[in-house]
This record gives C-alpha cells, structure tokens and sequence, in this order.
RNA sequence: GGGAGCAUAGCUCAGUUGGUUUAGAGCAUCUCGUUUACACCGAGAGGGUCCGCGGUUCGAACCCGUGUGCUCCCA
C-alpha cells in the first residue's frame, strides 16, 4: 500500500475509535482480574470541552489505557453533573429568550423545561470524548439526579440529620426585594455607583460631645446596635467602654474595639448593623450584639425601624439627609465610588439579609478523611497539597447547603403553620412526625422546603453511589470496584469535592474512596491568564482536534505539564504533537519500503552492535518509564519515550543499521527493527493511541490490536552495552562537530586515526563510525598524526585526515577556548582537593572521585597542549 | 486579614537523602545542509550571578533565616 506523504490524522481517529468501541475494549465487568478504577470528575452537564477537560481526561485516560495494558480490569466510568447553578441560569435564559419569566412558572413547570433542555444539551460534552480518544465504558454513564442517585441523596440528608450532623442555622444571604427571593452569589452583578459618604453625628451618653461616624447606607442606622473603632486608634481612645446614641431613636449602644475597623477609612468610627451587611453581622457574632431587621422582604422599612414604615429604603435614604442635617446631625456629604450587587434577574439592589439556612456540621465527620490523608492511605500528587489539606481540615467550618433553587435535589422538610419542621423521606413521614404535636394536621396543611441542596451535597457521593453502593449495598459491583484507585481534578476544588468524597467514603463505605489523586494545574493562555469566555482566550478544543489531531493535542497538552502546576498553553506545542505523529509515520515508511528488500541471505555481522545496543537501550526505558509513571510523573514519561523514538531509534539506530541506496536489508535486523516499534507504539500507545494502533497493524500483519494488548515483562538491560552506545554516539558528534568547525562539506570524505588502548571496541563499530562521519578509512595508532584535526573523547584521540586546507587560525581558537576550559576546570578541582578539611571530611569515594576529575583533566590538558603543538 | 505554594537559559520545566566535571531537557534562536523516511527534516552551536541578602557546612540550586516579586484558596 503507498503511504501518503505526510500523517493524516482525522479518517484514522474515527476509524480505529468505532473499531474499539465495536470490539467492547472499554466494556468492564467484575471478574478474576485486578481492578483498577477511575471515576471521572463529572463536569457540568451545561459544559462544553474545553482546555481544563482536555488535560484532565487526557491524564485519565493515559492512566486508564495503561492499567488495561497491564492486564488489569480498567473501568473508567464517565458521567455528568446536573450543576444546579448553572443550570438554572442557563435554563431561565433560555425561557427568557421565549418570552417565559422564572415566576410565571409553577416549580414543576420549571422542571420539566430544565430537564427538556438536559436531554437536548446535556451530553454534548461526553460525546466530544469520545473525539480526545477517551476510553470510557460508555454503558456506564451517571448522572447526579438519575432516580437512584436521587433517592440516596436523600438517604444521606436524613441520615446525618438522623445522627445530628444536619441543623438549621442563620446565615446572610442576598435577597432580590423585587423578586423576593434570595439569590446566589452567581446571580449577583456588582456595578460602580456614584455614592455619597454622610457624616452622621452620634452624641455621647454623659457627655456633649459627638462621634462622626461615615456611611453611604443613612437609612439602615435604626438597626445599628454598636459603633466599632480600632482599637489602636488614638482619637478615640477615650471613648472605649462608653455608649452612644443613635440618632432619631436615640436608643443607647455601646462603643466597641476591633482591628477589623480601618484608621484611615471615612472618620474611623464605624456603625455597626448586624442585619444589614455581612462585615457587621460577623462582628455581631463576635461581640454578641442585637439584630435588629429593620426592613420588609420588598426592601420598604418594617415596623422595627420605627421611622418611614413602609417606604422604600432607597427614597428613605434620600430624606434621611434632610431630616439629619434638620436635627443637626449631618457633620457632611461627600461624594464616593463604590461596589453595588445588584440581581442579575431584575437588576435589583441586593440587600444583604439574614436567613434560616440548613448546614451540615463537620467536625466528626472530618476526623477520619484528615487521617487516610495524611497517614498516606490516600496518597496525593503532588504531596505538597497534603499541608493545605490539613489546614482546612483542621479548621473546617460547617457548610451551608441549602440554595434557594429548584433544579437539583429538593430539601426533604416539611413546615407546619406554626413553623415547625419534619426532615422525612416523604410528606407523609413527615405529617406523621408533625402530628406528634399538632394531631389535627393534614397534608395539604404541610409545605416542603422550597430549596435544593448545594450540588456538591450529592457529587461527594460519586465514587460509590455511581456503583450504586448506597442505593444498593454490598453489590458486587461495589464490591468489586471501591475503593477506586486513581482520582485525577483540579487543585482548586480539593475542599469543595475532593475532602468532601473523602468524608462521604469513611461515612457511607467504611472505606476511602481512591488511593490517589492526582492533581493537574489550571490551564492558561500564553500570557498566564486564566481561560475564559469573556476574554475569549478559550481555544476552540474540537478546531484544534481537526487542524492537528487527538494524538498531538494530546501530547501537546501533556509534555509540559507536572502534577499541581499551571499549564501555559501554546499552539506551539501542539505543533511539536503533530510533527511527531509526522516523524512516527515516515519511520513506517522508511521501514516499509525495505520491507520490499528483505532477504533472509545477507549477513547481520554489521547491524549486531547496532541491535544489541537498542536492545538494551530500549529495556532502559522501559524500566525508567515504568518508575516514572508509577509515580505519576507523566510528563516526564512522555518526554523520556519522545527522546527514544526520536533520537536513540530515528537518530541513531535507523541511521546504523540503514541499508546502502537499493541494497537489501537482513531478514533478522529487519524483524528486530519492526519489532522495537512495536515495542515503542506499545510504551506511546496509552498517550496517543490512534497514530500507535494505525503504526502497529501497518508495520506488520497483526491479528490482536494494541489498545489492549497485555505488556510483555521487561527485560534488564544490560548497562555496558548501553554504556557502549552512548560512547559511540558521543566519538561521531564530536567527529561531526570537528568537521563542522573546520567548515569540512558533508560530502567531504575523512580519513581517521584512533589512539586507543581499546582497539577491539573500535573494530566492531568501524562500518557504523565510517558511516556516521563520512570516512573511507580507519587505522589505529600509538602516536600523533601530522596535518589532522585532533579530537578527544575519554581517553582516546581521533586524528581526522582531511585534503581539505584547514583553517589553522579557527582550529587553533577552538582549542584554545577547550583548554581554557580545561584548565580552570582543573583548577577548582585542585583547590578542593587541597583543602585538607575536605580530604578529611568528605565520603572516600567523593574524594577518589574527584582525584579521578583531577587526572582526566590534566590528560586532557595534555592532549589539547599537544594538539596546538603540531598545528 | 488568615493560609498554602512558586521564583533555575528568551519561553515551559527537570534537578530524588547536600558531593557524578564549571547546572540539564524540550521549544525558540544562530550556523551549515535538500545524502535514496521525514524541511511537519538532518548535522552542529550559542545561551544561566540557580530572585536579593545573611547563616549552617570541608562543600549549597538543594538545608535554615530574612527580604522582594508572583499565583492560588479561604474570609
């Protein structure tokens, strides 16, 4: 078959990713085998891929192809998130475009839009996986509210309120006063506006005199219940431990000292009003004073303030400033910028309010997750995330997970009339609770929470619940697959996700629920940003997969990216992707057209060297890669197999054991050449599984595929054979670099002279060395030779025989620029080993080590010194 | 405000318990080259005060202290 000039990557993707998925290679069930788990982080179902996914399953991916190449039993269970937020957002969008409000809708309404637009939108991302190569058991897809999921979140919520891990508690919240409702801090906008800072008069209980203190918020001072200066402040010093008066109500509140207050904001006396604004709510906590909710739920006064009830809160503002300044309490106004939340819905200003909220306790069930983490059980990649994991573990602070929405997993409780409230499974488990003390209750007396849980309240439950270990226990799949091995996410989200699975897993398992994670970085652009879609700096992921193909965005995007660091993304990388895939082809090509001249006659004896060294050498990386990837050192594996195809294999060996021009090759070596691919396809196969599948059914007749395809054991290399290639490869670029030096032409033919004591290393690597260095003849011997250009490697000297003029003057400058090396080399060597205090103190073999430096480098000096010599 | 991390070549990063030449790789740059796989190529080369300062040590990119700059998380 003729082999298109270069690689096209797009008609093979498609092709060898049906033939998989036809085949069932990613199908897992339970059986004898060793089980090696991933869940995929399930990313929103309002998702489309972009670069942070890309990376993330490329890694799993890469893990899980691996595992399967091993001879485990990989399962990689993909799934999606329904992402209540985001969802919601998207979906009232969308009814807006249609000319349908949000409040116009019944919940169930609501609903049965939301889910409409998840069947029609909510499996794009997945699908454009499959695109990457993923190697997902498709069979398996979750969602966070599939009924079963469903339902054991819900388990969970009446459990830990069961155990009393779940409680209702206040907590400030933003409130839409048009749509009187509460929003999340999503659906908040904060805009600039030109404010006015006034300068209110607050007189001292028992004296005449006043404190000024600055607000842009006049209308909220019938809630204020404290005045706050810092404590440091010499100005008002005298007044720690009095008590002011609010102005109009005149009702008496203490001045207090905190180093939350600014000295050099506004007049540095602050009020504070704990129902108002979050700052001075937690102040509230702090020094346990009153909250007084000085406004309705349309944002117009409530009777607690006493003054302009019913009005708006924003035309109150407005007249405080006349009736201040009538009462001579307006020291003055000034004219201020600020920060103003406003809803996103009804571009309402936001009122900060107070709210029951239902939380989840965390001290308990924290303690066992912080202990598998850190005596190792679950072990974390990059380590150093282990000491800000047990930061926040140890100062955990209990979690609010209620969200005032309707697209997720409704809170199980019920309210009586008079307030009181039932957490059951349903309505009428929770009537009965409610009739304990009100017998004459009915069910249509009864309301349900409006609120759904916090999203991540049923994503903790991922790694079991998708085997359905909560909502059918001890199942074999449960079983068989938990705990799972590899978790592979985003640093950002450890608290969120992360040490909340881990918690969920000790809880609901008894178990952890992975033995790693592995931690990517955050993509960014070239510049450092963060993607995002208003600074469109987002490249367009399925573009790049058809300009350059799954296989080099694949590579592109894992070469330079360690566990737990950023990643800049470049184009450029992906370029180096695609000329490899390049590279990969040609050798294919090159190989296949001596397949056509192979004859089982000619003789080996040249090539043996050539084969014994890559041999060994690619054992070497089999080895290496095996440790660096059981470490999770996935960049550095992808860039040790790159230097061995490309430079030890294409480079190198290709080059020595290639056949003159139309000269056939040797059965044997052209096997053993077929062969070391195959090998390497195999070892690249998990990090670009397309182009390694097509190379390794078109290099040779193959009745099983790669994808999984068990490893072979490796051998040990032997490393003096390595070692003996590597000092080949060294003699020829050093030969080549002295040619390049002496602007000797490629075609320009060398004779060359060795001075060795190793005679007989040279002799079987005198076809490959002429080769190598353009050279008609070698000889060997003891002394120097006239009219050559001199190069040593080790201790062995090379005398390059050339009828071209050399250039005495460049020749020279070389060498001189050499010894200059050389010496000063020496001399740091021999300054260390003239220091007594080292020759005592150090390792034996550090000291014989450096002596060993010390007397190459006087030998090399030597030979340099020589070589200027007979210039 | 609290916490965590990072700082090595123009860029992105390796550098495992301190000693393996005067610190490595890839990309980019420069020189030479179209020789029968590949210019999406080949052969070479240049390029670094290991962020500053102080300390420990016979010896520090690595350990300790301190300063500076950047990033992230929480509030």
């Amino acid at each position: 078959m003729e082999l298109s000039k270069n690689y096209v990557p797009n008609e093979t993707e498609a092709r060898w990713y049906q033939h998989w998925l036809s085949k069932g290679y990613f199908k897992s069930t339970p059986d004898s085998r060793e089980a090696y788990t991933i869940v995929m982080p399930p990313p929103n179902v309002t998702g489309v891929l972009h670069m942070g996914h890309c990376l993330n399953n490329t890694i799993q991916d890469i893990l899980i192809r691996r595992a399967r190449m091993q001879g485990k039993n990989a399962c990689w269970v993909p799934g999606t998130d329904h992402a209540s937020i985001a969802t919601e957002a998207k979906v009232v969008a969308m009814l807006r475009e249609r000319g349908i409000t949000k409040s116009s809708l019944s919940r169930d309404e609501f609903l049965g839009y939301a889910w409409e637009w998840k069947e029609k939108y909510g499996g794009i991302i997945l699908q454009q996986l499959k695109k990457m190569g993923c190697s997902l058991d498709w069979d398996r897809t979750a969602f966070t509210m599939d009924p079963d999921y469903y339902k054991s979140v819900i388990q969970v919520f009446l459990d830990l309120h069961k155990k009393g891990h779940i409680y209702r508690g206040k907590r400030m919240i933003n409130w839409d006063v048009k749509a009187k409702t509460a929003l999340s801090d999503e659906e908040v906008i904060y805009k600039e506006v030109q404010s006015k800072l006034y300068h209110i008069k607050y007189a001292i209980e028992g004296s005449n005199d006043f404190v000024t203190v600055a607000t842009v918020r006049p209308e909220t001072i019938f809630g204020d219940t404290a005045v706050c200066v810092n404590p440091l402040d010499e100005r008002y010093k005298h007044l720690h431990g009095k008590f002011v008066f609010v102005p109009l109500i005149n009702r008496s509140v203490p001045i207090i000292t905190d180093e939350y207050v600014t000295l050099d904001f506004g007049t540095g006396a602050l009020k504070v009003t704990p129902a108002h604004d979050i700052n001075d709510y937690q102040l509230g906590q702090k020094y346990n004073l009153e909250v007084i909710d000085t406004l309705n739920d349309d944002g117009t006064m409530s009777e607690a303030a006493q003054f302009f009830i019913g009005e708006d809160r924003l035309d109150v503002r407005k007249k405080m400033e006349a009736v201040l300044s009538e009462a001579g309490l307006l020291d003055k106004v000034e004219a201020y910028t600020n920060q103003v939340g406003f809803s996103e819905r009804t571009d309402a200003m936001v009122e900060p309010r107070l709210s029951l909220q239902w939380w989840v306790s965390m001290k308990d069930i924290a303690t066992p997750a912080l202990q598998s983490v850190m005596e190792e059980a679950i072990q974390f990649h990059p380590a150093k995330f282990k000491n800000l994991y047990r930061h926040w573990m140890e100062n955990i602070k209990d979690w609010c997970i209620s969200r005032q929405l309707w697209w997720g997993h409704r809170i199980p409780a019920w309210y009586a009339p008079d307030g009181s409230v039932a957490v059951a499974a349903n309505a009428n488990d929770a009537l009965a609770i409610l009739q304990e003390n009100n017998a004459g209750l009915t069910l249509s007396d009864i309301k349900q929470d409006e609120d759904c849980l916090d999203t991540w309240f049923s994503s903790w439950l991922w790694p079991f619940e998708v085997f359905k270990g909560l909502s059918n226990p001890g199942n074999e799949e449960i079983k068989y697959y938990y705990p799972t091995q590899t978790l592979v996410t985003a640093p950002e989200i450890i608290f969120f996700w992360v040490a909340r699975m881990i918690m969920a897993g000790h809880e609901y398992m008894d178990q952890k629920p992975f033995e790693h994670v592995y931690f990517t970085g955050i993509v960014r652009d070239k510049q450092g940003r963060k993607m995002s879609k208003s600074l469109g700096n987002s490249p367009d992921l399925l573009g790049l997969i058809d300009v350059y193909g799954a296989d080099a965005v694949r590579f592109g995007i894992m070469i330079a990216s360690p566990a737990g660091n950023d990643i800049l993304f470049d184009e450029s990388a992906l370029e180096q992707g695609r000329n490899f895939n390049n590279k990969l082809w040609n050798v294919l090509k090159l190989i296949q057209g001596w397949g056509n001249r192979m004859d089982a006659h000619v003789d080996a004896k040249n090539e043996k060297f050539a084969m014994d060294w890559f041999e060994n050498r690619l054992s070497q990386v089999q080895q290496e890669v095996d440790v660096l990837l059981n470490g999770f050192k996935l960049s550095e594996a992808l860039k040790t197999i790159y230097s061995l195809i490309w430079d030890d294999y294409c480079s190198w060996y290709l080059e020595w054991i290639k056949p003159g021009f139309e000269q056939p090759i040797s059965k044997e070596v052209y096997e053993k050449t077929v062969g070391y691919l195959n090998e390497m396809m195999h070892m690249l196969h998990p990090f670009m599984p397309f182009i390694t599948e097509e190379i390794y059914h078109l290099a040779s007749a193959q009745s099983d595929d790669l994808c999984n395809k068990i490893a072979p054991t490796f051998a040990s290399p032997n490393n003096s054979i390595v070692a003996g290639g590597e000092l080949l490869k060294q003699v020829i670029s050093a030969l080549r670099d002295a040619r390049n030096k002496n602007q000797l032409k490629p075609k320009d033919t060398i004779t060359l002279h060795i001075q060795t004591a190793n005679t007989d290393t040279y002799k079987a690597i005198e076809s490959i060395l002429c080769k190598q260095v353009n050279a008609t003849s070698i000889e060997y011997t003891n002394s120097s030779v006239d009219n050559t250009i001199v190069v040593a490697v080790e201790k062995d000297k090379f005398f390059i025989g050339t009828s071209i003029e050399l250039d005495a003057t460049a020749l020279k400058a070389t060498l001189l620029a050499d010894l200059a090396y050389q010496k000063g080399f020496l001399e740091s060597v021999t300054k260390k080993l003239s220091n007594e205090r080292f020759v005592q103190n150090a390792k034996p073999e550090v000291v014989a080590l450096e002596q060993q430096k010390q007397a190459d480098a006087i030998a090399r000096i030597a030979t340099i010194e020589e070589s200027l010599q007979s210039l």
